[in-house]
RNA sequence: GCCCGGAUGGCGGAACUGGUAGACGCGCCGGACUCAAAAUCCGGUGGUGGUGACACCGUGUGGGUUCGAUUCCCUCUCCGGGCACCA
């Protein structure tokens, strides 16, 4: 065996055995039990960064401990190829997309087999190939016969220099990102999945989801935003209203009907309330600018309509929409109160969302906080008709208890009802006179699919003069994206193909044009764990290998995809179950989080022009001569840098490590180590470069401690009934700490403190003789637990060390090993002993001794006895095997 | 505003079911090896007082429950995250 650990040799070597051998290549046994562990697939950006090492080690470490336990494992791995930063470095370097994408593939892959994953190679899939998308497509038809996919109008941002659509994030300040020209607002046609028709069911199971975070859970649930109301009507006439014309429903009230121009209508303005207990104080309605009314009233009043576009407008920032000043006017309209009959004037207010509800809320000025700042700016009653018992109204300024649910007054019949039983009787006089009904709100919005982008999965329909939109029969998919085109900042580039565009109408047969949109990425993301138990089937999206490895076992990911990928993937999964193709409805059994990895960032600030930030790896720091101060010097200038924190490790802030340079100088071992080392792996991890060292050390040592310990050659076998107290100590640490691992890895996640355990048994090893045949023998057995227990974490030293010690069979085909209950077994155990609390003496008692031996040993102790003196004891409390508790 | 987390040495963190606070690592201090440095190895390292054994203080704040609280309950402060004129 070499002295030295040359983690190099060491990780090719087994990396070879493990490829060669075809190790992580998985095989449904329906005699074994599954584990699935899936990390989030990455996008193909260019190189690995440090969050998906953190993430796919994290995976790994799971995947090898359960495989060790006997669980026939699957740990697969795919591209998540479609989207943006491929359109952008197409314009930056004149290069396709798809080359783009390929390239970054073909790196990203050898560094992911560089790290040593486990990883199952042969069911690779990249969303950007045909044989994947063609599925996402078969689906979306399915979807449009089921009635889950549909077409409507949808605002999107148009720069109208590039003449091109832009996602959200690429306008900044109201302005486009390359061009910095004002950004439109453009109605076009888009299609849209259903979901919100599964919000009841998605929000029901999340309660149920054991095995995801409540963070996560919680986040979603504020995310799909159900409420629970009532629906009401105000009733109103109003002179020259075109209800047809407006596209206001007519009916639902009494005595509505059909109205031309210039009549006369009949109707009803629809509002959504959680509080309709205080409907007796209602003293306003507030519209949405985009309301018909608004624009109904807005006709023959320039004011109004001014105000209105205003609104439209609204801030450039969302964050400012919360925190804007209410702004209203009245639209000279009156609808009647629906109880009381009283006339209730209309306005239009800033605050109210025509996306949200039925675009108009009722005013109630006494018991909303928004509705009183309204009321107190424009002079608008405020009538009190809920009490709270000990809290006294008053209308000059709000007190969030004016909220609180209370006793109805001032409310005629309803006098006197508490909350519930308010709710339930005004809205069942509100059903009778057909004016409301109980109503189910919800946060949660459609989702909008279509993208105007070239690289992503093309939308099969296609548009026909006299068919109008034909979907794409299924015999004719996939749709194939052609992978030769070259954004060049003008907009979609298939708009400009001629070979994508022309097809001949597959009802009518007459020359057509085929749809240029493509789906959002979140399509492809949606269902690609359920893939990679099929990823060679050509002839269907999934077959029966998926029950047998679905749901997902352990999935682990960023909490940045808590909301839409994960809400996507479990109402696509629904889906799928609906269409009798899966016999689950949710993908995930236990989720887990991983925490951002964070770094140091440095920067300078010249007195004009951009902050300039550099990379920790080219900044020196050192304290300075009096040893109080931190000094950051840049070492390409010598000069002095800031430093701004430490923050996620992001492009922008260049504060990156790149995970390539660290493999290249210590090994994936050392990268593996310190990344489950520094810190548990759902909260923040801070770069260390003295961390990385640590962990480099510690694998050195361990190479050292097997060396001298196979330097003295072979030890003779373990005889368990030979040993004496130090060995017998020995071992007893060996087994304690293999059972802390075990524990920490499977149970608790806790891979920190499983590598802190090892560490301690390592510690105690460097201390323990080797003088006696059986202390080589307590060694062996101590070596084997250390490198079987850390091999899921740094597979690659441990693949040696395990030859090294003397077997011949590999580390990777290893049961995990059994804590010796015997080995664990002590004679006697330290016991602690309190007076009034503190702690005063620690003694060492016969581990079965009973309650009267321990409570006369603690107090014959002298300290115990210095404490206790000359006072009575009162009390002793006596754990066994823990502690005596004397109070006096 | 609502919801979810969090606060422990110089730093990252440990203490799992209420029972020895600070495991493990980093950093720092001292020593060995070396012509020297690096690497490596050994020892020390929460604060205060004491030569010392030891004592007192100490887990964001204030209170409570308990023989005993980093852990449970209440209050407040600060930090992180999600949602947000959501009617």
């Amino acid at each position: 065996m070499q002295e030295r650990y040359e983690p190099a040799a060491v990780e090719a070597q087994a990396q070879q055995y493990w490829d060669q051998q075809r190790c992580f290549e998985a095989k449904e046994d329906s005699g074994r039990d599954k584990y699935y562990c899936l990390s989030m697939f990455p996008y193909p950006s260019g190189r690995l960064h440090m969050g998906h090492v953190r993430n796919y080690t994290i995976g790994d470490v799971l995947t090898r401990f359960m495989r060790m336990n006997g669980r026939n494992v699957l740990q697969p791995m795919g591209w998540d190829a479609f989207g943006l930063p491929a359109e952008n470095a197409a314009m930056a370097n004149g290069v396709p997309p798809a080359k783009w994408t390929f390239d970054n593939i073909a790196y990203m892959k050898a560094q992911l087999k560089s790290l040593g994953f486990a990883l199952d190679w042969s069911r690779e899939l990249t969303t950007c190939r045909p044989e994947y998308y063609r599925w996402n497509q078969w689906l979306f038809l399915r979807m449009l016969e089921m009635g889950i996919a549909y077409q409507k109008t949808g605002v999107v941002n148009w720069d109208p220099v590039d003449k091109t659509v832009l996602a959200n994030e690429q306008v900044i300040d109201g302005r486009g990102w390359r061009t910095n020209a004002l950004v439109e607002k453009r109605e076009i046609p888009m299609y849209y999945l259903k979901i919100t028709d599964y919000a009841e069911d998605l929000l029901e199971t999340l309660s149920h989801m054991q095995g995801w975070p409540e963070r996560v859970r919680a986040m979603q649930a504020n995310w799909i935003g159900k409420s629970v109301g009532v629906r009401l009507g105000f009733p109103y006439e109003i002179e020259g209203l075109d209800i047809a014309g407006l596209g206001l429903a007519a009916g639902g009230g009494p005595g509505s009907g059909a109205a031309g121009p210039d009549a006369i209508a009949k109707g009803v303005l629809h509002a959504f309330t959680t509080r309709v207990d205080t409907l007796m104080g209602v003293t306003f309605c507030a519209v949405a600018a985009e309301h018909p009314l608004a624009t109904h009233a807005a006709r023959d009043n320039p004011k109004l309509a001014a105000f209105i576009e205003e609104c439209k407008r609204g801030p450039a920032v969302e964050a400012e929409q919360a925190t804007q000043e209410k702004k209203g006017m009245p639209t000279g309209l009156v609808v009647r109160h629906p109880l009381s009959h009283e006339a209730v004037p209309v306005w239009v207010g800033n605050y109210v969302l025509m996306s949200y509800g039925e675009g108009a809320v009722m005013g109630v000025p006494a018991h909303d906080e928004r509705d009183f700042e309204f009321a107190k700016k424009y002079h608008l009653p405020i009538k009190p008709v809920i009490e709270v018992p000990g809290r006294e109204y008053s209308t000059h300024a709000w007190s969030p208890r004016y909220a609180d649910h209370g006793r109805c007054v001032n409310s005629g019949v309803y006098d006197g009802l508490e909350f519930q039983a308010a709710v339930d009787a005004i809205a069942a006089d509100l059903g009778a006179l057909g004016l409301g009904e109980k109503q189910t709100t919800w946060r949660l919005r459609d989702w909008g699919i279509s993208r105007q982008r070239y690289w992503g999965c093309p939308i099969p329909v296609i548009h026909c003069a006299t068919c109008g939109t034909v979907p794409v029969p299924e015999e004719q998919l996939p749709v194939v994206l052609p992978v030769n085109l070259v954004p060049d900042g003008s907009g979609n580039p298939l708009l400009k193909d001629a070979a994508f565009l022309a097809v001949p109408c597959p009802r009518c047969g007459a020359a057509a044009r085929r749809e240029t949109d493509t789906m959002d990425t979140f399509v492809d993301s949606s269902w690609y764990f359920l893939r990679f138990a099929c990823a060679d089937n050509n002839r269907s999206m999934l077959d029966s290998r998926v029950q047998y490895w679905l749901p997902v076992d352990q999935y682990i990911g960023g909490i940045e995809h808590a909301i839409l990928h994960l809400l996507y993937s479990r109402f696509w999964t629904r889906v799928l179950h609906e269409l009798g193709a899966l016999k689950f409805k949710e993908p995930f059994a236990n989720l887990f989080t991983q925490g951002m990895v964070l770094n140091e960032v440095f920067f300078r600030k010249p007195d004009a022009g951009r902050v300039e930030y550099f990379n920790p790896a080219d900044v020196e720091v050192t304290l300075d001569a009096t040893a109080q101060r931190r000094v950051a010097v840049l070492r390409a200038d010598g000069l002095e840098v800031e430093s701004g924190g430490i923050v996620t490790m992001s492009k922008s802030k260049n504060n990156g490590v790149d995970p390539q340079a660290l493999v290249d100088e210590f090994g994936a071992d050392t990268a593996r180590l310190f990344t489950m080392f520094a810190a548990p792996p759902e909260q923040t991890l801070e770069w260390s470069d003295e961390g990385v060292q640590g962990a480099y050390r510690f694998i050195k040592r361990l190479w050292k401690a097997v060396h001298e310990h196979v330097m003295r050659g072979a030890p003779a076998p373990l005889d368990k009934s030979a040993l004496n107290e130090s060995q017998r100590a020995m071992r007893r640490q060996s087994h304690q700490t293999l059972a802390k691992i075990t524990d920490d890895i499977g149970r608790r996640r806790t891979f920190n403190t499983a590598i802190a355990a090892a560490m301690e048994l390592l510690n105690a090893l460097a201390k323990f003789p080797q003088a006696q045949p059986q202390d080589r023998s307590v060694t062996q057995e101590a070596l084997e637990i250390a490198v079987l227990g850390l091999s899921p974490i740094i597979p690659h030293v441990t693949h040696a060390l395990w030859h090294h010690l003397g077997h011949a069979t590999a580390l990777i085909d290893e049961p995990w090993p059994p804590v010796d209950a015997e080995a664990l077994q002590t004679s006697t155990v330290e016991i602690v002993v309190q007076v009034n609390g503190k702690l005063r003496a620690r003694l060492s008692v016969a581990a079965d001794a009973d309650e009267g031996t321990l409570r006369a040993a603690a107090l014959a102790d002298p300290n115990v006895q210095k404490f206790v003196g000359a006072n009575p004891v009162r009390k002793v409390i006596v754990v066994r095997g823990k502690l005596v508790s004397i109070v006096v």
